[in-house]
DNA sequence: TAGATTGTTAATCGATTAACAATC
DNA sequence: TAGATTGTTAATCGATTAACAATC
């Protein structure tokens, strides 16, 4: 369904677009081209208008494109719509941060249980949910249709328990653990990995530094 | 020096060959081929040729590269050998845990003060951190010499203290608030934005399920 | 030396941009 | 209707892959 094979470039300018159309929402515009969408969001306007056009035409020749019906559009796309199961896995500094994200709503996602496999974590609160033993993933995980996993535990253990998630039915991976998990092909991860970006961020220094 | 316009996806490649040639280091594994190493990174070895030869011919033909040598080198093009002074803005939640994140050590940056807006969380102290009010961002970066800020606060404030940090003289911002900040051309904006990596998690669990 | 593997050029592929007919 | 702007095809650009001579 949907799909005639979006690639990944197209794909992560989709929550861009949704995020400006937030905004311009926010800020009672209903209708905008794409030419001024180009002018704000950064992209050619006919890329914008190429991108949207993977999905269907959403536009309307002469007027452009309806900000709120847009926004929807891509809200859907992007399943927004859709709710997901999500289990929490490393209660430690990212971990605490992330349970109390704010955005998981926004997503659809809905954490079910925190784990940590440090007994003096275990039982402790953060925010309404008790730390549980990470001996119990696999039974929580297949007794309550868990569907996702956010993954926040040091790179040594990841593997580990990425397979045990996998193997209890867990079908995507929010990754923070520095690592490229091996996950069966119909399994979704995706990464965010901070020393990549921090890397990133000091080689752009670096050559900026040099340009002096 | 150094550059001949370095294309982003290669500068992105690059902190994933040197975690891979950590972990080989790790193993005791002293030479590699490109093709040995496609293998395990999964690209290309044409790729990582092409790659590699846009900083120098770090490999000897009939033998490959060595290891350590090349990771050695690695670092040095992603500036690990530098020191970068920073500030992190923003002790809530994310902030807490970025300040306890270990791998600023490891790319060179070192946190030399933490800063909030909100009165309660003034003078409590994260890990060594006493945290400073906003109000005094600017006289601290100027007079410390502050190359790099880490922005950990709602998109609401972001372009504002943004602003503040790059009049005093902050040359990069590793930028955490969910928005596109503006600044100046010389100055490096490397974006970690979570919500736009759950979005598009959420689109590839959507694909998954409906080619069920 | 013979075998292996690089460095590098050429070919291919995919993504972005330009152009314009269709149409609101 | 005339003007504006889309949807879509064609052209361009850049990144990846293939090929192979150079060389260790």
């Amino acid at each position: 369904m949907g799909n005639k094979n979006i690639s990944m470039a197209v794909i992560r300018r989709l929550p861009k677009y949704y995020r400006y159309l937030a905004d311009l929402l926010s800020r009672d515009i209903q209708r905008i081209s794409s030419k001024e969408l180009s002018e704000i969001i950064g992209f050619t306007a006919s890329q914008i208008r190429q991108d949207l056009n993977n999905f269907g035409g959403f536009g309307q020749q002469g007027y452009g494109y309806n900000v709120e019906a847009l926004h929807r559009e891509i809200g859907k796309i992007l399943g927004l719509d859709r709710k997901y199961r999500a289990v929490l896995v490393g209660a430690g500094n990212l971990g605490q941060a992330l349970t109390n994200y704010s955005g998981f709503k926004n997503a659809g996602f809905n954490i079910e249980a925190v784990f940590d496999a440090n007994p003096k974590m275990i039982g402790l609160k953060i925010r309404d949910y008790e730390i549980m033993d990470s001996d119990n993933i696999e039974s929580f995980v297949s007794n309550n249709d868990i569907d996702i996993a956010i993954l926040c535990i040091p790179k040594n253990g990841a593997q580990a328990v990425a397979d045990k998630l996998v193997s209890s039915g867990v079908r995507g991976i929010w990754n923070f653990a520095p690592i490229d998990l091996e996950v069966p092909s119909e399994v979704i991860v995706e990464n965010v990995n901070l020393t990549e970006s921090l890397f990133t961020l000091s080689y752009l220094m670096k050559e900026s530094d040099d340009q002096l």
